[in-house]
DNA sequence: AGCACGCCGACT
DNA sequence: GTCGGCGTGCTC
């Protein structure tokens, strides 16, 4: 039989079975299987055949896990597909598919051999944990470590072993575990009457019992089950009188199964669509008639959410399922609670808050087809669901970023992965966005996508009213205040007198980037990484963003000694700062990365918000996603300029997205909403398109500049980064790269760079990217690269380099 | 990926 | 002298 592995290995692995265990067992089941010399993996079938290997004997397997297949065919075709477009193993795809509580762990656990006594044979370790287990009938490899004081412990264990003092055992530890609530039931010799007017008269002298069980007749009068901790709170008793009568006979306990997730509120009746919304939808349809995918292109607040119900509606009553992608941190928000009120306990949310065991019930959900999983709601890993009978895809805000997995391979980008997904369902799949990337609107023309849009916002909004604030006026005209123009001032007090709350944006957090020593020159760079330090006022330290290395904010200049120390730049933190002491009268929040850690950071400061506790919130990004308040009537861009000076090709593109979704914030109920940009270039053509938001334009002016100098969507990237502690290693590995694929590709090699940051965690990064032509195969392109990066790992001075792939890289 | 094996420098 | 560092090879 085979079976792949979740590790980041090409090859599957051959085990062997029994018959019988053949006849059992299915494609995309789970086996525990030892791998390697003591550690025990879960491993998912993918063939039962009868040609055993010749040169080697495959070992058993330790135990079959499931029952039925809990991956199905659609998904190992999908994990394959993702395994070869982002040139990652398939271990790796197998990995990052399933909920980790599906994954088994082993740990060796050492036992005491009870025939052994002769404690003259041991030495002095071998002693300490011969002694250790007659305290503990078991202790791990982790314990021994501990009781030895050191980190090599193998060569005695197995020592001991020989010896026949001890013996080890590989423990598996299936994780998930069922939720289960205790019940209450009545003993069965209290079935008739007569018995129980005994009861109740023995117990009259126990009040609280009496009322006990008094209480359970009002609960039972339902017929429900009844859970002890309702019954308890219902009475008012502890439980030790429940315990009480449970020890007399007169109660029974009993455990149920519950899920964990569930949703109970009463759902709504559809929405029904206005004018614009219901020939959006009814263009949908046609779309779909013809085409597979359709790109939904529909302004802030037209109500896309409407036109996705209904089209999930009509999957739900031809018995189909239906998966909604939205980036992440949009997740936390409104948009559930919207469509749990349209569809109620047919919904199931997945996503990376969620509990180990919680993803588990989703994943159960999904494969028996429950009716709670009619509709996944979830992040980029929900793609990974098993799907059995899946209609229709929605990926919300398709031109989100986060969609794109990074750090751990497989590097997939969940919205392409979700186009292949839907192919293999033949289910449709919509793509909304009102920014869409690139990309997909670039398909939308080339007619490889269906096209549709809804440029209406709902009800009476109106667009709200982008001014752009040219700073520089301002600085000359002196009407700077920190980092305020005085219009911005104004308009921020005009929102306040009416009540009304406001949005700052400020693509940065901390409270300034930069410390510098105005005597030298000098500024505190991370020991670890090579970027300046940022300041945060708050704690009075000096963080790196990239490996969260912190130190206390220095009195003095560390190179010359003088306390000349400044600072420069700006982030949330200051803005912060300022309006308090600017608007002294009203409540200011900050939402950024450093105020949302914790589990519900996030919502904290959105609750706030929303029941108009805070009047100004300060915010980066993480404010454009997904939000909705009734009651801004003004957004502030603080510094337009730093978004459109990134080095990347995407830097305009993305400036646009990110200043028109949050101007989107701004104006809702009736009036028209204000948006201010300050920047230093009012006349550069992006801020011109945002602030007349005018797409097209932008699309179109962008999209020369991506044909002009090769970049997507006629050209794909793939991005090579290679990574090492040794710089001299990084620099000769990356030449040598660059030199043979520039063999191969010429013209199309473009590199070798160093990012801006350009080391790590002590790591030193240098990229390469790879162009490939529209005409060029891109399998073939990728079988090269395959090919080149064997011969590079073949080379022994750079086995120890770190060698990614990103395709498609973001 | 994890882990064993084997070869080198820095310490009780 | 040993301990732990890291490079290398292998896992059915």
């Amino acid at each position: 039989m085979d079976v792949v592995l979740p590790i980041p290995i090409q090859k599957a692995y051959t085990y062997a079975v029994t018959e019988q265990e053949a006849a059992f067992l299915k494609k995309g089941m789970r086996v525990a299987v030892s791998f390697g010399s003591n550690s025990i993996y879960t491993a998912i079938v993918l063939e039962i055949h009868q040609n055993a290997p010749m040169l080697y004997e495959a070992k058993e397997i330790h135990q079959i896990l499931d029952e039925t297949p809990i991956v199905s065919e659609f998904q190992l075709k999908h994990w394959e597909w993702i395994s070869s477009y982002y040139m990652c193993s398939l271990g790796e795809v197998f990995r990052a598919a399933l909920p980790s509580a599906l994954l088994l762990e082993s740990e060796t656990v050492i036992y005491k051999n009870q025939a052994f006594d002769d404690e003259s044979l041991l030495n002095d370790e071998e002693f300490l944990i011969f002694e250790a287990l007659q305290h503990q009938s078991q202790i791990t490899i982790q314990q021994v470590s501990d009781i030895l004081g050191k980190k090599k412990v193998m060569p005695i264990i197995n020592q001991l072993i020989k010896k026949s003092v001890i013996y080890i055992k590989e423990e598996i530890y299936e994780q998930y575990k069922p939720k289960l609530e205790k019940y209450v039931r009545l003993h069965a010799k209290y079935s008739d009457d007569q018995s129980l007017q005994k009861l109740l008269s023995e117990l009259s002298n126990a009040k609280k019992q009496h009322l006990a069980v008094l209480t359970f007749f009002q609960l039972n009068s339902s017929k429900k089950a009844i859970k002890a901790k309702d019954l308890e709170k219902k009475a008012g008793i502890s439980s030790a009188v429940l315990k009480a009568l449970v020890e007399k006979n007169v109660f029974e306990l009993y455990q149920l199964q519950v899920d964990r997730i569930s949703f109970d509120g009463s759902s709504n009746s559809l929405k029904s669509l206005n004018e614009f919304q219901e020939k959006a939808f009814s263009e949908i349809k046609n779309e779909f008639k013809e085409k597979e995918i359709v790109l939904l292109h529909g302004i802030t607040s037209s109500g896309k959410t409407e036109v996705y119900s209904k089209l999930i509606d009509e999957q739900l009553q031809a018995g189909k399922q239906v998966l909604f992608l939205l980036p992440e941190i949009a997740l936390t928000t409104q948009i559930i609670t919207r469509l749990q009120t349209y569809f109620g306990n047919q919904i199931s949310v997945f996503h990376s808050k969620y509990s180990m065991n919680e993803r588990v019930e989703v994943w159960h959900n999904v494969l028996d087809n429950k009716p709670k999983a009619q509709i996944i709601l979830g992040a980029r890993s929900a793609i990974f669901l098993p799907f059995s009978n899946l209609g229709l895809i929605v990926v919300d805000e398709e031109h989100e970023t986060s969609y794109k997995q990074f750090d751990p391979s497989p590097r997939y980008n969940a919205r392409d992965a979700a186009i292949v997904l839907a192919k293999m369902h033949q289910a449709k799949i919509i793509l909304g966005s009102a920014t869409p990337s690139l990309e997909s609107y670039f398909n939308a023309k080339q007619q490889k996508y269906g096209f549709v849009s809804l440029h209406k916002r709902f009800g009476e909004v109106k667009m709200p009213k982008i001014e752009l604030i040219d700073l520089k006026e301002k600085q000359h005209k002196k009407q700077l205040k920190g980092h305020f123009s005085d219009t911005l001032l104004q308009y921020i007090q005009n929102a306040l007198d009416q009540k009304e709350q406001v949005i700052l944006f400020q693509n940065r957090r901390g409270f300034s980037p930069i410390v510098e020593c105005t005597s030298c020159g000098f500024s505190p760079q991370c020991p670890n990484c090579d970027v300046s330090l940022t300041y945060h006022k708050f704690k009075q330290e000096l963080r790196c963003h990239y490996c969260s290395y912190q130190r206390a904010m220095p009195n003095s200049c560390g190179a010359c000694g003088s306390n000349t120390l400044d600072t420069k730049g700006f982030g949330t933190e200051q803005i912060e700062l300022e309006l308090k002491a600017l608007f002294p009268d009203y409540v200011i929040g900050r939402m950024d990365l450093d105020t949302t850690r914790g589990k519900f950071g996030y919502q904290k400061i959105i609750g706030a918000f929303e029941a108009r506790e805070i009047d100004i919130l300060v915010g980066t990004q993480m404010l454009s996603k997904g939000l909705d308040f009734d009651n801004v009537s003004l957004v502030g861009i603080l510094n337009a300029d730093n978004m459109l000076n990134f080095p990347d090709f995407r830097a305009y593109e993305r400036a646009y997205q990110i200043m028109v979704q949050v101007s989107g914030r701004s104006g809702r109920a009736q009036k028209q909403g204000n948006v201010a940009i300050q920047t230093y270039n009012p006349e550069h053509p992006i801020l011109q398109q945002v602030a007349s938001t005018d797409y097209e334009k932008m699309f179109h002016e962008q999209l020369q500049e991506r044909l002009k100098f090769k970049y997507p969507p006629y050209f794909r990237l793939i991005k090579i980064t290679l990574k090492h502690k040794d710089y001299t290693k990084v620099d000769l590995g990356i030449n040598w790269l660059f030199k043979t694929l520039q063999g191969v590709f010429g013209e199309h090699v473009l590199g070798p760079s160093a990012p801006s940051v350009s080391r790590i965690r002590n790591q030193h990064i240098k990229n390469l990217v790879i162009k490939i032509p529209p005409k060029q195969s891109l399998s073939a392109t990728k079988k090269q690269l395959q090919k080149i990066r064997n011969t590079f790992e073949a080379v022994k001075e750079f086995r120890s380099i770190r060698f990614v792939i990103d395709v498609d890289a973001y």
